[in-house]
DNA sequence: GTAGGGTTAG
């Protein structure tokens, strides 16, 4: 097919005049590699004007039932249209320009748009340029879809109702739900109605980043200004409340769409499939695909590995690969998802020979790993304190192109602390901007946590107080960490100074930060000061949890303080909260050192 | 011909 041909290497950033942005320019310079355009110089453009109709005919077809699978069926198409005399429309272009962004290859659409005007000649119009935009937005780089949104208006194209919304889910994709009310409220005084897409777009902005009950109100006020919410906005805001784990009210929702007549289809029911596995309420799982199936829709392969993930969340390996056998007879192909959940599941249970086995299989079997399958065999490896088959393939994965991300640094950091080794892990972390990634918050933690396991408390107090000094938003998580490590070093002056310290900081403290102090108080024998803050949780709206009351009743046992024991167990009992583990291994040794103690005994055993 | 919803890792 190259015979007689000359590749034409692309550059968006002419048309989009972008060259003052380096980084799209490195990005888009680097795809150029993998994106030529091939043109002939001769051969069939005589039998291309006469089939031209015919192939276009095709070509519509084919994009219309979604027929086109992959991005060199869809550059196949788009060259044969460029060698036709004449052009197709713009419009056949636009058509195939779509299934492109489908397939999520934007740099390329935007490439190829670049193409079409430089080379062929062909002025790209509004819907060109929304797509452009749309492709800009997807890769989080608004600035420059506002900059296409100029270009629009420098050309005389007027923008729309479609470009505006289009902008309004870049701000959301970039999770600035914000900005993108704003833009909405700019818009409507500009002239613009929402419409249901607008409303749609920042319904899901707002459940993406958390804001779930001021999406519902955005579901209300559409219903007030007389829109009626489709399946689409019904379903996002269901996902997000089943996210939030309000998975009974994410039903309420459902039976309201019903009763409106709006139908629910694959996606509304995956959504609350998965809150329900989420809960571990398989059997309403069970019904809700009953129910599916019975109005015609088969699960999907989404679908399927939600159950698949859940599944293996659980442990349970058995169902999961029962899932993925019904998953084959159905014709679906198992996917880098799939493959994922299962290899997480046996690094997890530390089975590293089955986790590789898995990956072996699917590598041979023409599943391409991604970089959550190495972060996740990376993890594994650490948890099994084998860094160098960690180590290994974090280099086999940068042969394969992959370049680590935060996720995964951050995996390699908790993986060396894990191992033992949190000096290694410390290098890692100050060294890993080098590799372009730099620690998040999530990073910091497990760095902070590390440290402090590994008796390096002064660093980590250092650490924090650095991030302090650099304005980064920290957490409650992380001073709860740091809280733990000061309490286990016996610093306990130190300890209560940063819990004490924590409201003024704006946090609020959390029942895992109250925990961690009464252990404290408890290691120390200071039971009246663990005492007076379990009250004091529960006076500040924090209920202690089954791990609170196991926390202080070991304190209490420790310094055989029986009575009182004794009095917390029966809160416990009364309150439908369990006695672990090391509790009960703490009862049975008193009671074996003490046998004469009826107190316990009768606690134990109450005699009717 | 263009815009919105469902799956994985620390």
């Amino acid at each position: 097919m190259l015979f007689g041909c000359k590749r034409v290497t692309l550059n968006a950033s002419r048309f989009l005049n972008l060259s003052s942005f380096p980084c799209l320019h490195h990005m888009i310079g680097s795809f150029s590699h993998t994106l030529s355009i091939v043109t002939t110089t001769n051969t069939d453009d005589v039998e291309m004007h006469t089939n031209g109709t015919r192939f276009l005919i095709f070509m519509r077809y084919l994009c219309r039932s979604g027929q086109v699978k992959n991005f060199d069926e869809a550059l196949d198409l788009f060259q044969r249209m460029g060698r036709m005399k004449p052009f197709p429309s713009v419009k056949d272009f636009t058509l195939l320009l779509g299934v492109i962004v489908r397939l999520r290859h934007y740099t390329a659409a935007i490439s190829l748009v670049k193409h079409m005007y430089s080379s062929l000649g062909i002025e790209p119009d509004t819907i060109t340029l929304n797509i452009v935009i749309n492709c800009l937005c997807r890769l989080k780089l608004i600035s420059f879809g506002f900059s296409v949104l100029g270009t629009m208006f420098k050309l005389g194209l007027e923008p729309t109702v479609m470009t505006l919304t289009t902008l309004i889910n870049g701000f959301c994709v970039q999770g600035d739900v914000s900005q993108a009310v704003v833009l909405a409220d700019h818009m409507e005084k500009m002239g613009y109605p929402l419409d249901v897409y607008t409303y749609g777009v920042l319904v899901n902005g707002l459940c993406k980043t958390g804001d779930t009950l001021v999406a519902v109100r955005w579901l209300r006020k559409m219903e007030e200004r007389n829109w009626k919410p489709n399946v689409v906005v019904y379903s996002s805001v269901m996902d997000g409340l089943c996210k939030d784990g309000l998975v009974y009210e994410a039903l309420n929702l459902f039976s309201e769409m019903n009763g409106k007549g709006v139908l629910p289809n694959l996606v509304t029911y995956t959504c609350l499939i998965q809150g329900l596995c989420n809960f571990g309420r398989w059997k309403e799982v069970g019904c809700l695909l009953d129910e599916m199936t019975k109005m015609g829709m088969m699960p999907d392969l989404q679908t399927l590995n939600i159950l698949v993930d859940s599944f293996c969340k659980e442990g349970k390996v058995m169902q999961a690969k029962s899932v993925i056998g019904f998953m084959i007879i159905m014709g679906e192909v198992p996917d880098v998802f799939t493959y994922n959940s299962l290899i997480h599941v046996y690094c997890l249970q530390n089975q590293m020979n089955k986790a590789m086995r898995v990956f072996n299989f699917m590598v041979s079997g023409g599943c391409l790993p991604d970089i959550v399958v190495f972060t996740s065999l990376i993890h594994g490896w650490c948890k099994n304190k084998n860094i160098n088959k960690a180590m290994y393939l974090l280099e086999e994965m940068g042969k394969m192109g992959f370049v680590p991300d935060v996720v995964t640094w951050t995996t390699l950091i908790g993986g060396f602390c894990e191992a033992g080794r949190p000096l290694a892990a410390k290098e890692l972390f100050f060294n890993m901007h080098k590799h372009g990634q730099v620690p998040n918050i999530q990073t910091c933690s497990v760095m902070v946590d590390g440290l402090c396991k590994g008796n390096f408390l002064s660093e980590a107090v250092a650490l924090v107080e650095a991030m302090e000094k650099s304005n980064l938003d920290l957490n409650i998580v992380i001073y709860t960490i740091l809280l733990d490590g000061i309490c286990s070093a016996g610093k306990l002056n130190a300890a209560w100074e940063l819990f004490s310290s924590l409201p003024a900081k704006g946090l609020q403290i959390n029942i895992y930060t109250y925990t961690i102090m009464i252990k404290g108080f408890c290691k120390q024998g200071l039971l009246d000061k663990a005492e007076d803050l379990l009250m004091n949780m529960e006076e500040n709206g924090c209920l202690p949890n089954n791990c609170t009351y196991n926390v202080f009743v070991q304190g209490l046992l420790t310094k055989k303080e029986i009575a009182r024991s004794i009095k917390y167990l029966t809160i416990m009992r009364d309150n439908g909260f369990s006695v672990d583990a090391a509790t009960t291994k703490m009862i049975i040794n008193y009671l074996s050192t003490n046998k004469g103690d009826s107190e316990i005994q009768e606690f134990l055993f109450p005699k009717r």
